[in-house]
RNA sequence: GAUCUCGUAGCUCAGCUGGUAGAGCAAUACACUUUUAAUGUAUGGGUCCUGGGUUCGAGUCCCAGCGGGAUCACCA
């Protein structure tokens, strides 16, 4: 296979060989020990100081006899001063001369060495006395400038090229390293709040044989030897709870879960809920736990608990409001939901625009109108409480109203972002919740569900009571990164599968005959696959291949009119 | 899945009612030993996403496809 190569990337190639024939290994194996870095070097500034770094080469400025560049590493950029004198010191000028100016750029990963100093404008900088190329950068990275203003010039911006390709995407854009870096603060920050409590990390199966726990369309998968279908998980909730009928009093996980559903900018197929159930607990201890650990999160992560998202500042600070779902709805359209009958709930739901379908029960209905009226309101973080029991079936029913459950949901900036449970434990009650989701589903929904018979089991054998709250970690990435999309809190977030041309093989052309310098010219003349070849007339193709031989000055033999009708007799 | 919209040099983008494809940065060559979006001079670089159609002529108009983005649907 021949790769189409830019000008660009032929130069850098031609340099391998230039370097090699120096006797500078492009790619050595070595160890390159360092002693400091860009962020130590700006911050514990001493002139003189003798410094050895490693990082990729930004920003090459020539200047005659001595060059300026920036050499970016893992903590930020700093500034490099190279001149002829300091690194050729007797009459050898070769490694300036040569290397350099010409042999290296932008975004080869280099070692160096030297001392610190200030320039006259004031820039502190290493004053080079050796280097050393560590790799080779082939392929240009895109040329991203920052003015003395902080403007970003020629930003690489294409969230296509910046999702598919995020390595270069780090390089290039500072504020994206700085997301990333922030996600795992968040993590780190929830974790080390549970840890604190005594509670236990868990590991539970992602491929599972019933996917339990919520209802959504799995990604299904085929275990060989069992002969058996399985499932990648879209909830772990079920095996979390088997752990707390198994002894453990708090028990955690972050889950990566999969949902082979729609793909938008909040949702993607894989995305990351903490899951975490205490014993003896309830919603409201919940609430309070849940609005500790997120205050906990934002001053240990961020180190503020006011954070801007878009054009609002959202509070962690103060107290998290509260409301039972029925006052919401009340509070937002006047109506109130509790005694009503389907019809009538049907009925309203109708009159504020809603797309009522017989496949609705009264739980649906609710969470359509709640979602239609109340949800995009609640901007700064309000626990919603008290959902009805249809659209909850793994929750306790409340204590004071058998029609709705013991459950809230945490929600900032009109987006769900916790979900949590008095979880049922009730055995009996357990079995017949599901089987009422199995008639609602009967009604028309599509998505079968699964009755997971061993965790009824579980409970049977007695699960104490149990709070459990699930959060989902993308979401809160996003609201406490300032990033409206999931796909940037998301190293690698899905896309469609990239479709790489595979050029033609070499091999079937030189079966015909044509030489190996000539072939891959062949196909880069135009004549990329062997129909093509064929169809041409030899007197055509000696021409043209000869003439592209000329304009690309090849430095190999002309080729001959009968050579050519050899290759197409 | 539906609708709208975008796809031009390595990158960021211009390209008018259809008439031989442009800029900046990057690259190449030269000059310049404290510059900083370095500067100056010169040079090279294009499957205008792909395939059809209309036309004397298509980057531009039409149709289909591929890929992205936005909105919606789906996602308790």
């Amino acid at each position: 296979m021949i790769q189409n190569l830019s000008p660009e990337e032929i130069v850098r190639r031609e340099s391998l060989d230039k370097l090699r024939a120096l006797g500078i290994d492009p790619f050595p194996a070595a160890e390159y020990k360092t002693n400091s870095n860009a962020h130590d070097i700006l911050n514990n500034y001493e002139e003189g100081r003798e410094v050895r770094i490693a990082g990729r080469l930004h920003n090459m400025r020539d200047m005659g006899k001595a060059s300026f560049a920036q050499l970016q590493d893992s903590t930020g950029k700093i500034q490099i001063y190279i001149s002829i004198d300091s690194i050729c010191p007797g009459d050898d000028k070769t490694l300036y001369k040569e290397v350099v100016k010409h042999l290296l750029h932008f975004g080869d990963f280099i070692g160096v060495s030297g001392k610190l100093f200030t320039t006259r404008m004031g820039e502190i900088s290493v004053h080079v006395e050796s280097f050393m190329l560590l790799a080779k950068a082939v392929k240009p990275l895109p040329v991203v400038k920052t003015d003395k203003d902080g403007v970003v010039h020629d930003a690489f911006t294409d969230p296509e090229l910046r999702y598919r390709m995020r390595y270069v995407d780090l390089v290039v854009n500072e504020k994206v390293r700085d997301t990333f870096i922030a996600r795992t603060k968040i993590v780190n920050a929830m974790r080390n709040f549970f840890n604190a409590q005594g509670y236990l990390e868990v590991d539970t199966p992602v491929l599972q044989a019933i996917p339990g726990g919520a209802s959504a369309r799995p990604f299904i998968t085929h275990h060989n030897a069992l002969d058996v279908p399985m499932y990648l998980r879209i909830a772990n909730e079920l095996y979390l709870k088997r752990l707390i009928v198994g002894g453990f009093e708090g028990v955690y996980e972050f889950s990566r879960n999969f949902r082979n559903e729609g793909m938008d900018r909040t949702h993607n197929p894989e995305f990351t809920v903490m899951e975490i159930y205490v014993a003896y607990k309830d919603y409201y201890w919940m609430m309070d736990f849940t609005e500790a650990m997120l205050r906990h999160v934002c001053e240990h992560a961020l180190g503020t608990t006011t954070v801007q998202f878009a054009d609002r500042t959202i509070d962690f600070g103060k107290p998290f409001h509260r409301i039972t779902m029925t006052d919401a709805i009340k509070q937002f359209t006047g109506f109130d939901i509790s005694g009503k009958s389907e019809t009538e709930l049907a009925a309203f739901a109708k009159s504020i625009g809603i797309d009522v379908t017989d496949a609705m029960g009264k739980g649906k209905l609710i969470d359509e109108i709640f979602g239609a009226k109340c949800e995009g309101n609640f901007i700064q973080p309000t626990f919603i409480m008290d959902y009805p029991v249809e659209m909850s079936p793994l929750c306790k029913r409340h204590r004071d109203n058998p029609e709705l459950t013991e459950r809230f949901e945490l929600m900032i900036n009109g987006k769900e972002v916790a979900n949590a449970y008095s979880e049922l434990n009730d055995p009996i009650d357990q079995r017949q919740r599901f089987e009422d989701q199995i008639k609602l589903q009967e009604r028309g929904d599509d998505e079968a569900m699964f009755i997971d018979q061993d965790f009824l089991r579980s409970l049977e054998y007695g699960m104490p009571p149990t709070s459990g709250m699930g959060i989902g970690v993308d979401r809160l990435v996003m609201f406490l990164t300032n990033n409206e999309a999931i796909q940037e809190v998301l190293f690698f977030p899905q896309m469609r599968p990239e479709k790489f041309q595979t050029g033609p093989d070499l091999s079937e052309y030189t079966a015909l005959g044509i030489s190996d310098v000539w072939a891959e010219h062949v196909i880069r003349a135009g004549y990329d696959t062997i129909e093509k070849l064929k169809a041409a007339k030899p007197t055509a193709i000696h021409q043209n291949l000869n003439g592209y031989r000329k304009k690309n000055k090849l430095d190999i033999p002309a080729i001959q009119l009968d050579e050519v009708q050899a290759w197409l007799a």
